[in-house]
RNA sequence: CGGGGCGUAGCGCAGCCCGGUUAGCGCGCCUGCUUCGGGAGCAGGAGGUCGGGAGUUCGAAUCUCCCCGCCCCGACCA
């Protein structure tokens, strides 16, 4: 395994090493796409799971949509083509056929087989979704209708990186439709919570929650709201995003329904979404120069039990042990790996487990079972204590919820220390020439100026913070007047 | 698509400028012995269309041209 490059010498090539050595996912044979391995797949399913129960409990249900689209469906929103359209893949055949070409058998799309209406690998789903919606929907009856579904789009994107931005990714997205516009709103509002929770609660990833200025709407939105996180390097990532679509896509899709009154009314839309981008930002958000950090609640394996053995009397002492101790606290902390691989030293498996960011190793060897004890580390901060086999069921729990709130409480620290309020356009330059960070800073509100900001320095606003200061004041950039701060910073 | 860098064993690299034995090194892998509480030691062994194609030459990893891929920086974006 080669070694895993320092953050402070080259932050892409750690995060690229970051994900070789936790053997997390490798690029593919085509471009753009990744192949997810079982350790990042593993991360993925945690995900999957917590959020689909949340969604179950919060009334939604889930469906498959194809993954082909009529590509006059795309064309039907003004603003979601405009979005979509410079990215989309497209289906033009349905057969291939062979031929030679400079005396080599190869395969071309038989022009025979072009389709008439050309379909698009979906880069989102509203279109078709709306056009069912429409015969789903009749009364007010039949809402609010509350659907998500588990999916993998497509978006042909320049460049591309692991996790962050790929091709091809696996993401969910919820689409509801509502009879009123203050519902559409309070969902929107609700789902943006969720994620809230999921990011803070869940992957110890704190965010700020807002809402996304005009510019950076998504195509086809009245409003979108977004969590941003900061990473190491200080930049924001966009963990994501919940959008009320008002009626646009009813209008679009002419999806109408009779309310009690008997009155016929477009219906209100909303959507929502989280992407296997997540697993980037938990990587940026808490892996050191020795590989992944996992926090305990998303983490595949809890805990890796290392037994120490040199004899094989000694391994039919100490494996017995470690077996017990891990069946005891698989009911009460979940999955717990033993590593019994002979012919690897316990040093070698330490690190090993360290690049996959198991939170807690347990080692036990003859030393221990004479004192009835084992050696319990914790992965992020190496803290490594003796816990006596009497106390493992509290112990280890307890060690899991410290790592938890330790991991949340230190990305909270690093975004405090890199988040300040700016007055002036020269500190704004030199923030952002430098260390970068979140900056906290009035703006006049017009698009222009946002983008003047965006080509002169790069830097976005993220998002217009719902707890803002709204103290009035000028735009860091133009000088016009301003109502509140709203949170600057470069992005992924 | 522009600018820069790189493609030689599973991984990381040397060799290339100045063409010439059988293409080398470290890690990993296989076998054996000794080891084993923070990445073990010794011995033996397997593993290569030198990114692909064309050309120059008696002879190409090495020189020339074209193509492909990867990484970084820009334009685009979740």
């Amino acid at each position: 395994m080669a070694d895993i490059t320092k953050r402070s010498d080259d932050y892409s090539r750690w995060y690229q090493d970051v994900i070789a050595a936790g053997e997390l996912a490798e690029n593919s044979p085509v471009r753009g796409c990744m192949v997810i391995r079982p350790n990042g797949y593993a991360i993925w399913e945690n995900i999957q799971r917590t959020l689909d129960d949340k969604f179950k409990e919060l009334g939604h249900v889930n469906a498959y949509f194809p993954l082909l689209i009529p590509k006059s469906f795309l064309a039907k929103e003004a603003q979601h083509v405009d979005g979509f359209a410079k990215e989309c893949a497209i289906v033009t055949h349905h057969r291939l056929k062979q031929t030679t070409i400079d005396g080599k058998i190869t395969l071309i799309p038989d022009p025979e087989s072009k389709l008439e209406e050309e379909y698009i690998i979906r880069p989102t789903s509203e279109t078709v979704i709306w056009d069912q919606y429409r015969k789903w929907i009749q009364s007010y009856r039949d809402l609010p209708l509350l659907i998500n579904q588990w999916a993998n789009v497509m978006r042909w994107e320049m460049r591309t990186r692991m996790f962050l931005r790929t091709t091809e990714f696996l993401w969910q997205e919820g689409h509801t439709a509502h009879a009123t516009a203050k519902e559409g709103r309070e969902e929107t509002l609700q789902m943006l919570e969720v994620y809230r929770w999921f990011a803070e609660d869940i992957l110890a990833m704190p965010v700020i929650t807002g809402a996304k200025t005009a510019n950076e709407r998504f195509a086809g939105a009245v409003e979108t709201f977004s969590i941003e996180a900061m990473m190491q390097d200080n930049k924001a990532l966009q963990a994501a995003t919940s959008h009320d679509l008002g009626q646009n896509f009813a209008k679009a899709f002419d999806v109408k329904f009779q309310d009690a009154e008997g009155k016929v009314e477009h219906v209100w839309a909303t959507s929502w979404g989280m992407s296997t981008r997540i697993i980037g930002a938990l990587i940026m958000t808490h892996s050191d120069d020795d590989g992944l950090i996992l926090p305990p609640r998303i983490a595949g394996t809890k805990a890796v039990i290392i037994p120490i053995w040199r004899s094989d009397e000694e391994m039919e002492q100490v494996i017995p042990a470690a077996e017990k101790i891990a069946a005891e606290l698989r009911p009460i902390i979940g999955p717990v790996h033993v590593d019994k691989r002979d012919k690897m030293r316990p040093g070698w498996k330490y690190a090993e487990w360290e690049r996959k960011g198991v939170p807690v190793r347990l080692e036990i060897g003859p030393r221990d079972l004479a004192g009835q004890q084992v050696m319990m580390a914790a992965r992020h901060d190496r803290n490594k204590q003796a816990v006596g086999f009497t106390q493992l069921a509290t112990a280890v729990p307890a060690e899991l919820d410290r790592i938890q709130q330790d991991l949340y409480d230190r990305a909270l620290q690093r975004r405090k220390e890199a988040t300040v309020q700016l007055e002036t356009w020269e500190e704004f330059t030199k923030l952002f020439k430098g260390d970068g960070g979140f900056a906290l800073c009035h703006w006049c509100g017009d698009g222009d100026c946002e983008e003047a900001i965006q080509e002169k320095t790069k830097v976005t606003i993220r998002n217009i913070p719902f707890d803002r200061d709204e103290t009035e004041g000028k735009c860091i950039h133009c000088g016009k007047s301003s109502i509140g701060r709203v949170l600057f910073s470069q992005g992924y």
